[in-house]
RNA sequence: GCCGGAGUGGCGGAAUGGUAGACGCAGCGGACUUAAAAUCCGCGGCCCCAGCGGGCAUGUGGGUUCGAGUCCCACCUCCGGUACCA
């Protein structure tokens, strides 16, 4: 830390107590959940309500950050909450354990992967449980633990049954830092979102999971996602990236070759004056073949090759491309068009071939200028002749021109006439376009799940039967990545006999993303030892789908969506009953110092551990949700967390004063608050508190507003002066209350308080109740207003009728000052609150 | 460009269409102390005024309303995502 603000020289001994606690905790197993599958033995189901809150897995890189402490006491505050209040819970935890941190440890120092994993989760859990959360310990996973990912592999076989897993070659993104090949989702900006080296294309065969056949139950089954964020849904939305349009057939003008492109403005048709393909086109070569373009063609191609992804996704720069010498034949109209190779066309979407209308889209209308070709209006605005000249592509509405039959449609009409026309004549038909591509799994590293699958030279690609799995990661000697997976040097792991003929074979050699181990880590949960399959399914329904999950925005479009393909695969497998995992979504912000993120290089990072000493693990949850709105990225203040720890000293401090063995005291009676008016003021904030408590805490996930709800609660009692039988009464009554509804943010220290207030257990105290009597005030503030400026504010009783409120306006000297010498129009008076003359000249 | 979100004191932020700035941090004044720290009490948007008071204030400009931080329209700025997606 850049400060040092010394710690409180007073208060309670935050060491002492959160050691206490954690310890009695651990030895009740007080938050062990109820219903978990330990070993296939048939469990009971409640039919109470339940809850399951669950944050998603740390990836144990030796550390937890001050993002963990708060994700972590957000779900905490959550389950402790939900727990009060009677229902079942179910909040466990666990590591997302394989990936390539580790691995390229293991590669710098020589320690095996396992081993530098194992150390990592020992200090994670160390920390956890340092910060004294909720958590069933029992149910503790690691994905890579045989024990766990013997049934990822189990997952993945029944995929592959079902076609969904598929070895096929395609443009792979490598990156070459980490030699492997990553999935569309982890490439940012062109670049490894890993370590930040662009990214090449690669013509490779790889494992695909085809999330594309999902891609219409991910965007429709949106709606059973009321509680996400809509920047997720957005993002995902986007991601998916669906559009309507329609697929049409071209012909060469020889008649050899059939081309096919995606557009959604298949109105357009007419409009179309020339045809490019992408380099990457299966067709290029051929086309070309033995032609004067051959040569440059094909350099052209090369070069696209060659190009980093970054390079030619770049938008500014011109529109190249190169006349491969042939024509195909537009079906609508016969017109023969030249086919042009162009780098902007991405083999990545539709058919990797586009009709180029330059009327009306942007870029072929760059590229026609750039190169000399023609450009025809088919759609003409409001006003706009048929042949008027072009200062550029128009994309807007109108309707058709020079297109034969469909002139005089609108764009809309015209793109259902012209795909009803080109179904009729067998030339193309009405299709849907995506943006997602198909999930590419296999990555070319050590520290994965392997591949479960073997190739036979005569039987081909055969699956590991159940049976002889898991297929355990082999011991390596070199880590080192070369381009292929570490395992391909294992002989002993790489020649195994066919599963099917029994002849020589080999090992699939490739392991899976870590995003396959995170897709289904929720459902293991329910039944973390179960050795029978990966889950039991009564008891994931029971559960599932998850109440509350918690977690970063970075995981919108990967973790989030890949988990919620898995859940689709396995309902549709009959293996769960629901179709999403996640129910409600919170994703928090991140918490920023000196105007970044934390992070080691930038020099900026405060460790939680450093806190827990300095203050207590109490006082680093608190601030945390104290910070601000949980949803908002904020900045960390070395001085807010010492202001929650003075917090705390002071209701500690309010407690020693209640010290006198009277125990944990009712509320007080009628009688006491008719006798009093502090203690009755008292008792209303206790009141107005629980509610808002209660509101922030389980309805609007506004923490902060919590916290300082019941710090306005501590301040209200400090200043009633305890003078009477009625107010000490009342001043408990306010304390106790304070403690209660602080426990779920500080456990450990509430707990501490409760027991010296004379109260037992308080993680299973019932979560207090506001009474609604008692919440109303018997004065209010009157605000007078004239024309809605404020002018004066006067004290009333509650409950009077307009004419006395009315009556109290027109009393007041400054209201009578305001007024004076004008015309009164309008009175409004609102009942408790105010009342607004409204004058005129 | 497109999609999503946000603009309120010195700072983090609060506010069912009804007293703008709760709570906290920093600051200032006071008590305690030989002194300091800690703690406790109090003050606190900006401008004018000795004071009483008054004026101006929630990114900008309009609108709806008795009354707008809040609702509507247009714009500006910032943040996040995405982008030759045909």
């Amino acid at each position: 830390m850049t400060t040092e603000p010394s710690p409180p020289n007073r208060g309670y001994d935050a060491a002492a107590i959160e050691t206490r606690w954690q310890r009695i905790w651990n030895d009740e197993r007080a938050f062990a959940s109820e219903v978990i599958s330990r070993d296939g033995i048939p469990v009971d189901l409640p039919d109470r309500a339940k809850a399951y809150v669950l944050e998603m897995l740390p990836y144990p890189s030796g550390e937890i950050h001050m993002g963990h402490v708060k994700n972590y006491t957000m779900g905490d505050a959550i389950a402790h909450y939900r727990r009060r209040q009677g229902a079942a819970v179910f909040h466990p935890m666990g590591y997302d354990a394989f990936g390539l941190p580790a691995e390229n440890a293991a590669i710098r120092t020589g320690e095996p992967p396992a081993a530098v994993t194992a150390r990592n989760i020992a200090r994670i859990r160390e920390q956890l449980q340092r910060l004294g959360f909720s958590i069933d310990w029992d149910t503790e996973i690691s994905t890579a633990d045989p024990g766990y990912y013997h049934w990822t592999q189990w997952i993945f076989l029944r995929m592959f049954e079902k076609g969904l897993a598929e070895r096929r070659e395609a443009a792979v993104n490598w990156c070459p830092t980490d030699q492997t090949v990553l999935a569309n989702e982890q490439v940012i900006d062109g670049s490894c979102e890993r370590c930040g080296t662009q990214v090449e294309l690669r013509q490779l065969t790889q494992w695909f999971l085809r999330i594309t056949d999902y891609a219409d139950a991910l965007l429709e089954d949106m709606d059973l996602l009321e509680d996400w964020p809509e920047r997720v849904l957005a993002m995902q939305r986007n991601w998916i990236g669906r559009s309507e349009g329609a697929r049409v057939s071209f012909r060469t003008d020889d008649g050899t070759h059939d081309l096919q492109v995606f557009t959604t403005r298949p109105d357009t048709l007419f409009g179309a004056t020339f045809f490019l393909i992408a380099p990457e086109h299966p067709l290029v070569a051929a086309l070309v073949d033995g032609r004067p373009e051959q040569d440059a063609v094909m350099d052209y191609a090369r070069a696209a090759a060659r190009a980093s992804l970054a390079d030619r996704a770049a938008t500014d720069k011109p529109k190249t491309g190169v006349f491969t010498g042939r024509y195909v034949i537009n079906p609508v109209n016969g017109e023969r068009l030249p086919v042009w190779v162009a780098d902007y066309v991405l083999m990545d979407y539709g058919t990797g071939a586009v009709m180029a209308v330059p009327g009306h889209d942007e870029r072929d209308y760059a590229f026609a200028r750039q190169h000399d070709l023609p450009v025809v209006r088919v759609v003409a605005g409001d006003g706009v002749d048929a042949d008027a000249p072009f200062e550029g592509a128009e994309a807007g509405d109108g309707r058709l021109v020079n297109s034969t039959f469909l002139d005089g449609l609108t764009v809309e009409d015209a793109k259902s006439r012209i795909a009803a026309w080109l179904t009729d004549n067998g030339v193309g038909e009405a299709t849907i376009g995506y943006r997602l591509r198909d999930w590419l799994i296999s990555r070319q590293r050590y520290w994965g799940v392997p591949i479960p699958v073997v190739h036979c030279d005569a039987c081909g690609t055969v699956p590991v039967p159940d049976d002889q799995l898991p297929v355990l990661l082999p011991d390596v000697d070199d880590y080192a990545p070369k381009g292929r997976s570490p395992l391909a040097a294992s002989e002993a792991f790489v020649n195994t006999p066919c599963p099917r003929c029994g002849g020589d074979a080999q090992r699939e050699t490739d392991t899976m993303d870590t995003f396959v181990d995170s897709s289904w880590y929720f459902l293991r949960y329910t039944a973390p030892n179960y050795g029978g399959g990966p889950f039991e399914k009564d008891v994931v329904d029971y559960w599932l789908p998850v109440d509350q999950y918690i977690g970063g925005i970075e995981h919108a479009v990967l973790h989030l969506l890949y988990a919620r393909f898995f859940t689709k695969v396995l309902n549709d497998l009959g293996l769960v009953g629901m179709r999403e995992p996640f129910a409600r979504l919170f994703t928090q912000g991140m918490i920023y110092r000196d105007g970044a993120k934390m992070s080691k290089s930038k020099g900026n990072v405060v460790s939680p551990d450093e806190i827990v000493d300095r203050f207590g693990a109490d006082t680093l949850r608190l601030y945390v949700m104290f910070m601000g709105p949980a949803a908002d990225d904020i900045e960390w203040s070395d001085r807010g967390v010492i202001g929650a720890r003075r917090f705390l000293d002071r209701l500690w401090t309010q407690v020693s004063a209640c010290d006198d063995g009277r125990g944990v005291v009712d509320r007080p009676s009628g009688d006491s608050l008719a006798r009093d008016a502090d203690a009755r003021e008292l008792v209303r904030k206790v009141e107005a508190t629980i509610d808002k408590v209660t509101g922030d805490v389980g309805e609007r996930f506004s923490f902060h507003t919590a916290i300082s709800a019941i710090q306005e609660l501590t301040n209200a009692a400090t200043r009633t002066p305890a003078d009477s039988e009625d107010t000490g009464h009342a001043f408990r009554y306010a304390v106790q209350t304070a403690v209660s509804l602080l426990f779920p943010f500080a456990p450990h220290v509430s707990c501490e308080m409760w027991e010296r207030l004379g109260g037992d257990r308080l993680w299973e105290a019932p979560w207090p109740t506001a009474d609604p009597a008692l919440m109303a005030t018997d004065q209010i503030t009157l605000v007078l207003q004239v024309n809605g400026k404020l002018r004066d504010r006067v004290e009333v009783a509650a409950g009077l009728g307009d004419d006395a409120l009315l009556a109290a306006a027109r009393a007041s000297e400054k209201i009578q000052a305001a007024i004076a010498g004008k015309e009164v129009v309008r009175e409004i008076v609102v009942p408790d609150r105010l009342v607004n003359v409204v004058v005129k000249g």
